[in-house]
DNA sequence: AATTCGGGAGAACAGTTGTTAACTGCATGG
DNA sequence: CCATGCAGTTAACAACTGTTCTCCCGAATT
């Protein structure tokens, strides 16, 4: 009787979840198409071999970050765009929910933002459906605005996109942003909130030219 | 009074150019932080030794690339926002000339998209510079336009910021369209003509809220 | 014509890498 | 309670890395 069928696979899992967090961390200085295998078996204090156990490759591992750290991201992206207050609040809420997340998983945004280019196919494929996945998800909750009345899905996607990808450019500058200056941090908002005013603006006006006279 | 620069210099600069090439080759399926430097040597066809003949390291052939990859991109910034014709051609023409530019310098498009948020922290840094620079540049080729009257220059700034980051993402999508299918690309053209045209409109009505008479 | 200079070659170095194989110990399911 | 499964270990492998030192040879300088 022995005892609870989960001590084997929770070990299992917690191991892994070390080899996820160490190599996250090594990434820190570095791409993930130059991390290495025993870099991060070494890093956690286990045998290179008992990495095999848990990722058939780096690469695989890449993709598991994927997962992860888009996964912390996901409420995140939900809640910005969620419909609250007015048009100034809003926008603040949003860069201080963004300026938080940063604060919380630096580590997460980092690996995001760096590989969603980088060189490693899967792992950046893995990204950018992710990034589908959110873009598709704001332009839902876009078209549940009234400001929205009129628009076609088409375009709503693409204000989506343009959101999420201001959101992540935002993101990555805070991050770049010296942890110890917050006049550096407080720049970088206030760019960041005339940017998605601007964008607030054009999206106000943008039926303008078109037969409906829907202004305000 | 120096005499000829020599068929010496000349052939090293030749070689130098040929590692610079080589490198770019190599990255289009990794990252700079994983390249190694007898990789380099080794597709160039000279001793790994022969390297430091023309750079510290590896970073430093980064930085290297950073100048060649951006200085290209230099004039294709200054043409996309130079004024001409009516607004709604002149994104038309941007796009083309963006478009064009990619099929161009692929190489050079990908390097800078990859490395921006890279593991390499020279090169980032260089990245980030030309792209401050660019962005200057930017801002006073707006400032210069009849659009932007009453503008304070922190908002053209960030304008430009904003059409800067724009620039590159739809340079990294066209990128990853395939080459082979004109959908795709046409897909692309279309939502970034939309967003441009977005901020356009965005710019348009900047001022609305201010002094000046306006609806609201 | 003689000498200097410098790009490149070659060999050797100490480390590192990914991957294989055969092993050990312990939680697990019968 | 015992046999199985499986996370983790140890040892070894061929291949690769960046870097140093010594040498070579042709162009540049004098």
């Amino acid at each position: 009787m022995s005892h609870t069928p989960g001590i084997r696979q929770a070990q299992k899992q917690r191991t892994r979840q070390a080899l996820l967090d160490a190599a996250l961390e090594l990434l820190e200085g570095q791409s993930l198409s130059s991390l290495g295998l025993r870099e991060v078996t070494r890093a956690v204090g286990i045998a290179p071999t008992a990495f095999y156990r848990h990722f058939r490759s780096v690469e695989d591992l890449g993709v598991a970050l994927v997962e992860e750290a888009l996964g912390s991201l996901h409420p995140m992206i939900r809640t910005t765009v969620s419909p609250a207050g007015e048009g100034e609040e809003r926008i603040a809420r949003a860069i201080e929910l963004i300026a938080g997340h940063v604060d919380a998983h630096p580590a997460h945004v980092r690996f995001v933002a760096r590989e969603r280019h980088g060189g490693v196919r899967p792992v950046r494929e893995a990204i950018q459906e992710q990034l589908a996945r959110f873009t598709a998800e704001v332009g839902e909750a876009l078209a549940g605005d009234a400001e929205s009345a009129g628009w076609s899905e088409e375009d709503l996607l693409m204000l989506a996109q343009l959101y999420v990808d201001q959101m992540l450019i935002t993101a990555s500058l805070f991050l770049e942003a010296p942890a110890s200056s917050p006049e550096a941090r407080e720049r970088v908002s206030r760019v960041a909130a005339r940017q998605l005013r601007l964008i607030h603006v054009g999206r106000q006006h943008w039926l303008d030219g078109t037969g409906a006279a829907g202004s305000r």
